[in-house]
DNA sequence: GCCAACGTTGGC
DNA sequence: GCCAACGTTGGC
């Protein structure tokens, strides 16, 4: 099983939205990058990612779970792009901050840290538990 | 609100 | 196929 980030404006879609659409889960739709996109592709059911609010409170939020493999975008007609839908499993205990996860050395390589735009983010599973126990657990 | 980083587009 | 121009994202 993989580890992702999936980051979204809470303006746009939120974990709150998110958590209201239960097990049926949400299309991840609307992404424009190939290299979002490709991260997508190699996603198996039940790979487990963080669900990331950008902008305003940059911050780590919760847990999803990939409920759909690859599928053309239903947002657009172009079929360059695909997604997969997720599913909220839980949110954490308390949420990670953007300038936690900046301050804890074993995570200087993460690329929530160094590659700020990219929307759909591979995350080791060293990452993953950092991360967790960042949380509280 | 500004600006840096980066990806995409389009002219040549 | 290169590269300048432009648009978008997202941190600050």
């Amino acid at each position: 099983m993989a580890f992702w980030l999936f980051k979204s404006e809470p303006s746009t879609w939120s974990w709150e939205d998110q958590l209201a659409k239960g097990d049926v889960g949400e299309e991840w739709d609307g992404i424009r990058n190939y290299q979002a996109r490709n991260h997508m592709r190699t996603m198996k059911i039940g790979d487990k990612g963080f669900f990331y609010h950008s902008q305003k409170d940059k911050e780590i939020v919760g847990i999803v779970e990939v409920c759909a493999e690859v599928h053309p975008d239903s947002t657009t007609d172009d079929e360059r792009w695909e997604c997969v839908d997720i599913k909220a499993v839980a949110p954490l205990n308390a949420p990670v901050t953007l300038a936690q996860v900046k301050a804890e050395p074993r995570l200087a390589d993460m690329v929530l840290a160094n590659n700020t735009r990219l929307s759909v983010q591979p995350v080791t599973p060293a990452e993953w538990d950092i991360i967790l126990e960042l949380s509280g657990g």
